[in-house]
DNA sequence: CTGAAAGCGCTAACAG
DNA sequence: CTGTTAGCGCTTTCAG
């Protein structure tokens, strides 16, 4: 009943490639060789490893790979905001795919767009030794990754560029998208515009603003403060705000939400409590066609973002040295939701 | 200008312990001390070798050490299908959450339903020495897992048990749920009613289509093959299945949807060309409540879900011997969708 | 075609 | 309180 440190709780123990060695009658350098596929082995000899192989059930440790061979440990790290969140979702999904063509493994974070999450995100990351990092930043000091890149560690940034670091970002044409969504509603006529928003201090909420108040100011308009309501960082704060935007003794006929989280909020007051307003979106999602009244939505490629931003790491990781880029995905305007109400069903 | 091994394109090179320990002026093992904070240091010691830390930005290759210590590599893996569906991006957000209170990091990958991607997808995460492994198994075969639990890594299946493997599973309540949700058909009246599912060699269609036979045959009555369609894997694919049933001389007046995707198609063939149709869903989802008109969805807990099963996994890797456990997730019908027309917006 | 020795970066086990 | 030695599982280097 005595158990040596090498067996575990159920006496088991990997076997390693000294145990395929001795088992196959070879040397430790001969199964590297048959596992690695490497030439100038006799046929013979081949067989023989394999079949140890086989037998003993070994799969090769790759940590301890990458550890002798100094290389690359075939894993990147994606860290976002939140998973569940289908625009991330759908990020990691295409950078799942890129990554998964060249047999590299994606070991994903939400950071929960808190800047000390973020942080101690990347550190775990860079501590497993992590090829590169793609990350959508939150806070507004990325400095901290400076020392990671110096060693080597790549890094690009999706959705939002870092703040005092140079890196390849991608990100959305927030400005042209906002001010392309804001003429349309002034197009229709609109003058009393409203804009709910997430936290300024996220960058995609600043530059869609920015998109907005141009847009307003291109035709001589001026942007009402009172309709401006910010922080708002989930779909029931955003329905709060919109319902406070309405009840104004001078509401807004128009509303424009800066994303999908603020977007669906917003729907979901209207379909309860119809009013009179027009709403432009930042972002398209899933079953937004099919939403209860027309909406115009700001839409772009999210899934095309996450698979530049891994072409541009990837890049990176292959040596390339071109001075640091910087790619925007071209938004378009969309009409989505139902035109008509619909009474097709029974119960 | 000449450059050794050590110096990587930057001229850079990755500080080691030694490097640390060089600089500080004393030995291998006090640096690893002053790392990880154990007791029996010098204040004096500890503070030389953190600047000399700071200084050379050094950082811990956690490969090494788990290499060395042969514990415990704190990450896991997670195999879904594919983590752009919400019902997987809910479930991973889920597993993550765990996990991150454990300091461990999950590794996610999509199998797309292909039993040969997932086979490949465990192998690169058992040679990266996962500690444990999430799993929502494809494919009718799973044996092939057995060497590597027999190895010592902890297995849990998520939403689907394995077949010819024996470990802790979570699923959903199938059979029961959506004996629930044609039961409510059956209720309301409707005796022709038609079931769109996607391939049967997945679990949770088998179950679910049970539970619909199960339903239908407890009140007496007989299930209509022709009303039956399989292998309906995309939105499109449901929108198209649910045409043609509706449009057969004495078709439906009611569908049972197999889960989020297909209800998501056949709730867009209906708001585009109504049908006096009544429908049931298995899985609820995000704008569910706001379809433009009233339907019932099997709804369940996708994050505890995820949570359940990661929980178990923990459990396993604390060395929890308790016999192999099966939990199942309760299903509740509720009601979404709009119950009037809704006439909100202007344009 | 095959093997022996060295060592990746770290920690365990034992000294002092 | 601190250091020395060995070695995790693998690849590299160099020698047959």
């Amino acid at each position: 009943m005595n158990r040596t440190r090498d067996t575990d709780a159920n006496g088991q123990r990997r076997p390693t490639m000294r145990d395929v060695a001795n088992m196959a009658g070879v040397s430790l350098k001969t199964v590297s060789r048959a596992i690695n596929g490497e030439p100038h082995l006799s046929p013979a000899t081949l067989e023989r490893v394999l079949a140890a192989v086989e037998e003993l059930g070994f799969r090769r440790n790759d940590m301890a790979r990458d550890l002798r061979s100094g290389g690359a440990s075939a894993t990147i790290g994606l860290v976002i905001e939140d998973v569940s969140n289908p625009f991330y979702s759908v990020v990691m999904r295409a950078v799942e795919e890129v990554a998964r063509e060249r047999n590299v493994l994606v070991i994903a974070g939400s950071s929960e767009e808190d800047a000390d999450v973020e942080r101690e995100l990347v550190g775990s990351l860079c501590g497993r030794r992590v090829d590169g990092l793609l990350i959508v930043p939150a806070g507004r000091d990325h400095r901290y990754l400076l020392p990671e890149m110096a060693m080597g560690t790549a890094v690009v940034f999706l959705d939002r560029p870092p703040a005092g670091v140079k890196a390849d970002t991608v990100v959305v044409d927030n400005v042209g998208g906002a001010e392309q969504g804001v003429a349309h509603l002034l197009a229709a006529g609109h003058r009393r515009i409203g804009f709910i928003g997430d936290r300024p201090d996220i960058y995609t909420v600043r530059e869609r603003l920015k998109g907005f108040r141009r847009g307003i100011e291109r035709v001589g308009g001026a942007v009402d403060e009172r309709y401006i309501r910010l922080d708002v960082h989930t779909p029931d704060a955003a329905e709060r705000a919109a319902a406070e935007l309405l009840g104004l003794a001078k509401p807004p006929t128009a509303l424009f939400l800066v994303n999908n989280r603020t977007t669906v909020g917003v729907v979901r007051l209207l379909a309860h409590h119809p009013a009179p307003v027009d709403i432009v979106g930042f972002d398209d999602f899933e079953l937004a066609d099919l939403l209860p009244f027309p909406i115009t939505l700001i839409a772009h490629d999210v899934a095309e973002l996450g698979r530049l931003g891994a072409q541009l790491l990837f890049d990176r990781l292959d040596g390339k040295t071109y001075p640091v880029r910087k790619v925007v995905v071209p938004t378009t305007l969309v009409q989505r939701g139902l035109r008509a109400p619909v009474g097709s069903a029974l119960s």
